[in-house]
DNA sequence: TAAAAATTAATTGTGCACAATCAAACATTA
DNA sequence: TAATGTTTGATTGTGCACAATTAATTTTTA
């Protein structure tokens, strides 16, 4: 007769210490708090900083293509561009070519934070004490994650 | 006369395609919003949902320990447990034998919703179309990743 | 070309997430 | 035991994050 192939583990699935998503949503803020004494000396958030990540190398998006792009919509997007704007790191103008584009591009004092932000990456990877290896398998996982979900 | 390795790849480190991080960003905030068609249909965030694995489990806990387990702070359990105070899904209480704590039990509403959940993990399993071996491998990077950042 | 459909941001409302501060209760020790 | 320090939650304020709706503009099509 059969039995439950593990007896004592009734509903293990609902238990937190085997869920898989958990230690995402766990990795994910302890990185943003891993960054924040980083980036408080540039006065950004991690939002704010992924928006610069793309401005400093394209100098200049729509609202649309930073949303596609950091798969985020206009809702999180518009008062976080109106704060950065505010600080005169960037400009928000209508594409008047298409008047429904709003027109994100950086300005000086957006550009004078790129060289603040350099050494950033690197002191990030020293936190996280991974190797090479590690990084590239994970990399792997993730995008393939991030391709089936999105 | 040396030049650089890669020529290129001027700043590559601040480039958003070449983040580490991004991806568990991105990946975290994909896999809520994959919960949440499923949760809705209980009345659950997904915060709400993991306060709820650890209560199917414990039956009771204080709000340390809750926060010790899932990493939030009070400033966000305070909040979110008054909400599912308020469904009547748990009871809030002062332990009387130290009124610092405050006990978190589970109560018959709440206890009913486990059946509701029963099918929700291997309903995102199958979202994520992920193998087993793959699962097992990213739970361990996860889980050096957690203790290393925690 | 006039009407219908699609695109793009902005707005609104709810719910986290966390730093900083506060207040109450408990523990320690001088 | 009185003063000091620690623990525990709650509160406050700021900043995301996203669903749903709205408004303006552009594109498509009848």
């Amino acid at each position: 007769m059969a039995t439950s192939p593990i007896p004592s583990a009734k509903n293990s699935l609902l238990k937190l210490e085997n869920q898989l998503c958990f230690p995402f949503y766990a990795v994910s803020r302890l990185l943003t708090k891993a960054y924040q004494p980083l980036l408080q000396a540039l006065g950004l958030t991690y939002p704010q900083y992924l928006v610069f990540l793309l401005l400093w190398e394209h100098g200049q998006l729509t609202v649309k293509e930073l949303g596609e792009k950091l798969l985020l919509d206009s809702g999180t997007l518009t008062p976080l561009l109106k704060r950065m704007a505010q600080k005169q790191w960037l400009s928000r103008r209508r594409d008047p070519r298409d008047e429904r584009s709003v027109i994100i591009e950086l300005l000086p004092a957006g550009r004078t934070l790129e060289a603040q932000a350099g050494p950033v990456p690197e002191q990030m990877l020293g936190k996280m004490q991974m190797s090479a290896e590690e990084i590239a398998a994970l990399r792997v996982h993730l995008t393939h994650l991030l391709t089936q979900l999105a």
